[in-house]
DNA sequence: TTTACAAAACTAATGATATTAGTTATTATA
DNA sequence: TATAATAACTAATATCATTAGTTTTGTAAA
């Protein structure tokens, strides 16, 4: 009975995710997942906590590799080009693992512990790149909020196919971002 | 046996956006709507065909509130201002009916053709205040892609709990906004 | 006023789901 | 080799949405 495999919690995260980017992270039930896997619903137990902490486990990952996408994207560039490569690697991911990207936008709530942490890790590679424009605190911190809301609203309309003009959805993106630092650049040269 | 009480279609769905409201559309149930109704379960089906009718429904009434709101916040506005005020009444509209907003940015697909309608009728009056600026066709509709990514984006973001700093986040809003706008007149400005 | 019909409620039943409890078998370790 | 941890299992429960079929109520026609 029941040839043991080699079944581990990031095996089963693994799966999650892959059948969260396929079908969507709504259809995304143990049930479906156990069937995957070909075990039976109750044996996740022995890897997961439960439905809920399988979304808090998808979220976390979502906003690490989201992160990681972005880091990736400004090497070697600064400022503006920076500000402009992470919009659209951030759009890009939610593109490629739509299930993952579902799972950050959805989470109920950032007040988990885990997930705080990694959100605010989020926020601080944005103010690293907001460095060289020498905003005080508080002004970079708007400016975070601004970038934040923009690049998950485009990503989160088009993923609900909330553009339906046959108009070009990169170029969009790209004049949203940079109409936004052409203003903030006459902000900071006024000083503001 | 069953008092029968005036219930029709517009009294379940204004229950439904009370319990949405109050709980949030992920625990919108039909047990729930029944229960606060003081019917079975299966008598709602006199009125609905069914929940993901019941939240298409919530979706369709949202987008006619919110744009209603906005409607209401640009009269005797125009230009940045009238955009300004439509972007606040958009977030506001997302506070004070956080479960019908929930409803809109969930929706799965804005494929069904009633949505279709609505939506379009948002993006039609955005079209309206951009008049104005004299921009091309193209040019103005990534300019509303633009703006209901900045206002979904941080309706979101705030209703998740995502702005965890103690940052003002009306201000936060505006200056987002604002920055925006001086980016455009730029834009406009270089004949773009 | 009585009758007939449409509609709004109901009960009962089905199938899907997550979850818990308790059991068995397998693997690793002492 | 014996033991302990654990990964799978079966069985059971509770909660859903949904469908089918029934009863009752209200309204409109006769």
């Amino acid at each position: 009975m029941a040839i043991r495999q080699g079944l581990d919690a990031e095996t089963v995260l693994q799966a999650a995710i892959e059948l969260a980017d396929q079908q969507g992270i709504e259809q995304l039930s143990l049930a479906a997942l156990a069937t995957k896997l070909t075990i039976k619903t109750p044996s996740l137990y022995n890897h997961i906590k439960g439905l809920p902490d399988l979304r808090k486990q998808l979220s976390k990952r979502g906003l690490l590799l989201v992160k990681e996408a972005m880091i990736e994207a400004v090497i070697g560039k600064a400022e503006d080009e920076a500000l402009l490569a992470a919009g659209v690697a951030y759009v890009d991911f939610a593109r490629k693992q739509p299930g993952l990207y579902e799972a950050i936008s959805l989470l109920p709530d950032y007040e988990d512990p885990e997930l705080k942490e990694v959100g605010a890790g989020v926020v601080s590679f944005l103010l690293r790149i907001l460095a060289p424009y020498g905003l005080s605190e508080e002004d970079a911190l708007h400016v975070v909020r601004g970038f934040r809301s923009m690049v998950h609203g485009f990503a989160s309309l088009e993923h609900r196919n909330g553009f339906r003009m046959g108009l070009d959805r990169d170029e969009s993106l790209r004049r949203l971002l940079q109409t936004y630092l052409r203003g903030l650049r006459a902000d900071v040269a006024r000083g503001k």
